[in-house]
DNA sequence: CGCCAACTTGATGGCTGTCAAGTCAGGTGG
DNA sequence: CCACCTGACTTGACAGCCATCAAGTTGGCG
């Protein structure tokens, strides 16, 4: 299940001398439905040509791929185009940590700029299909564009802080506050990308969850019953209906 | 407490054409003895001139003062010259994480660029003084000299990296685990400073530790009582000594 | 010298983990 | 088309780790 489509957009060539994408099927950042959550709001009509010319490829990734493994080459960014992921870091002794889910509009692999290799697994939890933005190419073009450059580095920020989020979350919030604030996370994800705030499918398992969160997967199973039984939402497997948003944030708080 | 020495090493000027810093007292990258904890090895002579533009000013900080706090505007990020920093998060209702330490030589503030304010606080633990390196500054010579560019960007992503870590620390790891891999990472920090590897001054309380590993003081407190009982270390309040490296690695991996 | 924050240590309890048994749902093959 | 199979999930009983509450001790600092 490690072998993935990868459709190539443009011959590869030096990076400098890239020609951008095109063709009906090619990428098109212009017209992408994730266009604003992929990029910066600043980015003028002129430059778009050369932010098109950052997407080498696009891959596509059934249920249970790898997009990249722990110390695998660290050459590009991926940004999501739909699917859904998780990534994970492993310990010495082979305990896997699941440190996010990711949904389309969302950028992978920030973890290896820094060592030249992923420091964690990206596997897809559902079909999906990301973007390919070599690094080089985003380097290059940041230093020749201010936008893309703040860009990047807001990106960057932006994970640092979500991280800090979580580690005030398993750091100092009880089992219910943990699982209240991941599916209000959640509902909040999927409202700014046109989805139902408080009708959708789970597409992790509750050992995926509980890892997450810091739980087993046996607490995660009992907390959705829990809450169910206090009418703050229906569940059945993974669909999820929350019925009451400000009851699950009095929990968070609490 | 939160007023604090600034010692400005250039008058303000445009970014663009700030002087460097010149005089006994002053800042010098390039004479520094964390140099090769801040800058890359890529640096060559000529672009150092330029390097030392970077650094406005220096701050000196007094034990207990905050370097910056969570919702201050964003301008600068700030590199340890001396001393040693907490960083901390707070909840929606009060409640504190400690996100991290640091020490001479690494950077603080990356939180801040993403959102144009300061996520979290940063408070010195002991008297401390750090560079003050506008990021307006930093990102003008990133464009131009690429060793700078793919510093930030490693330093960015090593921080998302070491945070990776911390979640799988908290979401899968035992009280005994934690400490003894706080006290390793320690005890490896200090060996890059030049300090001993098994002999130091923590220069936090147990309530700052166990927030940082997600326990409560009198957890920490009851670890430094066994790992001393088991022979591991020598503890005396503040002063740690380790006595079994090899013992403490084999606590963190079980 | 005295005060107070930081720390240690003990007793107890509760939250969450562990172990176990059973249910459910979706996919596959006969 | 249905039965089976398997992974995912639920629920119960129990245990253990760590939190909580409490009482004292230590040591740094004014």
């Amino acid at each position: 299940m490690q072998t993935a489509t990868i459709t190539r957009l443009s011959p590869r060539q030096s990076p400098a001398t890239m020609q951008p994408a095109s063709g009906k099927h090619e990428t098109n950042c212009t017209s992408c439905n994730l266009r604003e959550l992929c990029l910066p709001k600043q980015i003028v009509d002129s430059d778009m040509a050369r932010v098109e010319q950052l997407v080498f490829a696009r891959r596509r990734l059934k249920r249970g791929d790898f997009l990249f493994k722990a110390g695998d080459e660290f050459n590009s960014l991926y940004a999501i185009r739909s699917g859904f992921l998780k990534t994970t870091v492993l310990n010495a002794d082979g305990r896997e940590q699941v440190t996010g889910f990711q949904m389309g509009g969302e950028l992978l692999g920030l973890d290896g700029i820094g060592g030249g290799r992923y420091n964690g697994n990206a596997v897809a939890l559902e079909d999906s299909e990301v973007c390919v933005l070599p690094f080089a190419l985003i380097e290059e073009l940041g230093r020749e564009i201010p936008a893309i450059q703040r860009n990047l580095h807001s990106v960057l920020s932006r994970e640092i802080v979500r991280d800090h989020g979580v580690m005030m979350l398993l750091g100092s919030m009880s089992a219910e506050e943990r699982l209240a604030a991941f599916l209000l996370n959640l509902s909040r994800r999927f409202t700014a990308r046109g989805y139902s705030a408080s009708d959708f499918h789970l597409r992790m398992t509750r050992e995926e969850i509980g890892s997450y969160l810091g739980l087993k997967l046996e607490t995660v199973s009992r907390l959705f019953s829990r809450f169910h039984a206090d009418g703050l939402i229906e569940v059945q497997q993974k669909h999820v209906r929350i019925l009451d948003i400000p009851g699950l944030e009095a929990l968070r708080r609490n």
